[in-house]
DNA sequence: ACTAGGTCCTGGTTGC
DNA sequence: TGCAACCAGGACCTAG
């Protein structure tokens, strides 16, 4: 599932080759797949004509692609989105959504077989998140100096829902997914169902730390090779081979062999190691 | 104000 | 073997 780090691995794979680039031709295969504007005419119209600028930029899962009229292309992978690189004369996939295609003989494929991403076209002059509802909601970016293991502390008190559960909420921190949360929640021997109020200061720290280590990591990996993963080139990346819990259930912990659990959090599957990560009830 | 749960969607996996 | 049921989950919505 595309997270921070894969989305972040896209945009710099993005910005080496697409930049400068003007599109010819826009094709909507899949209307759901684009959220503005809309009719989908609409969309094609616009886009049609435009040159990708030299500055993309990400907020949390969310990519956008700056055009050099002042107008944004807003991407969001969802569960399965993948923006790949083509050749004009290269097949269409089964699962091609929107296909703009490029001068110069290049295709830009915007492919979701589950249909949950998103394509919005942010006119010159308009705030991104007047269209793109959901950057209004972000919290900090985890790199950012805002995200520390204070900020956590007084985000966290009171709080009775699940630490896994509120790591995952965009609105507390943004970027961080079913696969970082779990890992970073192994990486600080935290478990997962502990209420995230009742943690201490220094696991919260702890916390801290670990989310920038697996998102640093991640990066450095090029991303996850979770199901079908891969970059913009359709490359795999490699961090889930080397997932401590992600994935995981039944096998032993890489640390110290227990058989790695999953349970139910909200809806999702949350992996840990009943030893490493014990249940810890200081306050 | 919080939190849990349902919803969307479809390919892959599981189980009878 | 064949087919149906289930599973994956990010963001949004609703309900309690």
């Amino acid at each position: 599932m595309p997270e921070l780090p894969e989305v972040e691995t896209l945009r710099r794979d993005l910005l080496t080759r697409l930049p400068g680039h003007r599109v010819s031709d826009v094709q909507v295969l899949r209307a759901e797949s684009v959220g503005y504007p809309l009719p989908i005419e609409l969309f094609c119209a616009r886009l049609r004509g435009q040159v990708f600028a030299a500055e993309f930029t990400r907020r949390g899962k969310y990519l956008l692609l700056h055009l050099e009229g002042g107008g944004i292309l807003a991407v969001h992978l969802r569960m399965s989105g993948r923006l790949l690189w083509k050749d004009h004369d290269a097949p269409l996939e089964n699962h091609v959504r929107v296909r703009i295609v490029l001068e110069d003989g290049y295709e830009l494929h915007f492919e979701d077989p589950r249909v949950f991403g998103r394509l919005w076209l942010v006119p010159d002059g308009l705030a991104p998140e007047s269209i793109v509802t959901g950057l209004a909601r972000l919290g900090p970016e985890p790199f950012a100096c805002e995200f520390s293991g204070a900020y956590l502390t007084h985000r966290f008190e009171q709080r009775r829902q699940p630490v896994k559960s509120a790591l995952l909420d965009q609105q507390l921190v943004a970027g961080i997914g079913n696969i970082y949360a779990d890992e970073a929640l192994f990486t600080s021997r935290i478990h997962p169902c502990q209420p995230a109020g009742q943690l201490a200061e220094a696991d919260l720290i702890r916390l801290h730390g670990a989310v920038l280590t697996v998102l640093e990591q991640g990066i450095d990996r090029r991303g996850s090779t979770l199901r079908n993963y891969t970059d913009a080139l359709g490359v795999n990346g490699n961090y889930a081979g080397t997932a401590w819990v992600y994935g995981r259930r039944g096998q032993p912990c890489r640390i110290c062999n227990t058989a790695i659990e999953r349970v139910r959090l909200a809806g999702r599957s949350a992996h840990f190691c009943p030893a490493c990560q014990k249940w810890d009830r200081r306050n």
